[in-house]
RNA sequence: GCUGGGGUAGCUUAGUGGAUAGAGCAUCAGGCUGUAAACCUGAAGGUUGUGGGUUCGAGUCCCACCCCUGGCGCCA
């Protein structure tokens, strides 16, 4: 029993930014030993499942662990109609194709964390099942159960108010269909980032007045991107948890030093006492922030590869950025000719794709053969042995004829 | 129905009828570094919503249309 009083303090402290209505009550509940029904929903729109992703299902997969039972909710039908949540207006309507594709990939994305075999496998459903069905005499029923002022509530919709944006009365159906999917799985427990908060809340909501039923919320915090910026596809800033190994590592070396121990708390499983002990060695500059980020990019690579290949990646950046010597392996073209200008090779490899951009980069000093600097734009290139070119930091090309 | 604002680079936007439409953020390259961040240097990116018109000359003025959007009214 002690153990299990550990697991669940540790399941509710790690990761967790709040939990609704309160920590006790679900305290309670899981020490009792009762199995819960929980899910985390998704938003279809992005092919990609990176790492801000990863944190919640890190905690998805510690509930798997104790026994319950994990839902992976792909919100397809939400997908189809648009994200209201952010201004980006469009968003291309999926079709059911390409839906049926996303939630294959995402299952495989999702079962570097989940698991979707075994003795208790993750489910995945779609939320289109029981939204397609609903007829708008539902829908009206549905939304008599929230008042315009609990929607006024949300801080989005207060702050538009007041700088005259518009708000559109469907983005008050979106918590509304989010809080449905609770009711028809008919869940325990949701789980998703802070940003969620609030739809998350209607789910309670609905599930008090449909099935006069508790909801808990847990809510995980949002992981900042490279930049610092909330980590999001259209802000270019992921790591996917199937990049390459190599790409990963990388990544992760370039995060700003303020995020090191951030992210060794959401995303390794690295003890909390050794990111203590690093935090320590960090603030008083007993360490060079790079060696811990390498740390950090090791143990990240370790998680979704393995440890073999965390080490080759290791090995490898070590080699290529900090030794400045060629990677192992790379990219090759074959062209026809012997002799071919460097420009017209720089867009046949679509290493460019311009020749002024090409001129460019070789006038801005972008451009290396053979780990020479290109000084002139008009060069020929000879392949009577093959070259090595490469374009800034990261891209580099072997070239035969 | 009445009325106001707006549409210029990926985003936010500047721009008296007068030169090649300018800036910040984001992007890309270089420098400094630790592939950090910040900073410095440089570059790329535009059918100025669409179509007409006036003019030597229109982002700017006129007309029509399209799109986005605030408010008021109509329901006591």
């Amino acid at each position: 029993m002690k153990r299990l009083e550990e697991k669940v303090n540790h399941l509710l402290s790690r990761r967790v930014v709040e939990i609704f209505p309160d920590r006790k009550q679900l305290r309670q509940q899981l020490e009792s030993g009762q199995k819960l029904r929980l899910y985390f929903g998704v938003d279809p729109s992005s092919p990609t499942i990176h790492l801000g992703h990863a944190v919640v299902l890190k905690k998805l997969r510690q509930f798997q662990e104790l026994g319950h039972e994990v839902i992976l909710l792909i919100g397809d039908f939400t997908g189809r109609i648009g994200d209201p949540s952010g201004r980006t207006a469009e968003r291309k309507p999926l079709t059911h194709a390409q839906v049926l594709e996303n939630a294959q990939t995402y299952q495989e994305q999702a079962a570097k964390v989940l698991s979707f075999q075994g003795t208790n496998p993750a489910k995945v459903k779609f939320n289109s099942a029981w939204l397609d069905e609903l007829t708008f005499k539902d829908v009206i029923g549905l939304t008599s159960h929230f008042t315009v002022q609990q929607m006024l509530e949300r801080d989005m919709f207060q702050t538009r108010l007041s700088e005259g944006k518009p708000i559109g009365l469907h983005e008050f159906l979106y918590p509304v269909m989010q809080g449905y999917d609770s009711v028809v799985m008919d869940v325990d427990l949701e789980i998703g980032g802070t940003d969620q908060t609030f739809n998350m809340l209607a789910g309670r909501t609905l599930m008090a007045a449909l099935k006069q039923k508790e909801k808990f919320v847990l809510t995980v915090p949002l992981l900042e991107g490279l930049d610092g910026r909330k980590m999001s596809k259209s802000f270019g800033n992921v790591i996917g948890v199937t990049e390459k190994p190599q790409d990963m590592f990388g990544k992760v070396m370039s995060i700003r030093d303020e995020l090191i121990i951030k992210y060794f708390t959401l995303v390794t499983e690295v003890s909390e006492e050794e990111i203590k002990r690093l935090e320590a060695q960090l603030n008083l500059k007993e360490v060079n922030p790079m060696e811990l980020k390498k740390k950090l990019a090791f143990e990240i690579v370790k998680e979704f590869h393995s440890e073999k290949e965390a080490h080759e990646a290791a090995k490898e950046f070590e080699k290529v950025f900090q030794k400045a010597e060629i990677p192992t392996e790379m990219p090759e073209i074959k062209v026809t000719e012997n002799k071919v200008p460097l420009l017209d090779l720089l867009v046949i490899s679509n290493l460019v794709v311009s020749r002024t951009e090409g001129r460019r980069l070789i006038e801005q000093g972008g451009v290396e053969i053979n780990q020479h600097k290109v000084t002139t734009p008009n060069e020929t290139i000879d392949l009577n042995e093959p070259v090595i070119l490469r374009i800034g930091k990261r891209k580099f090309l072997r070239v035969k004829a």
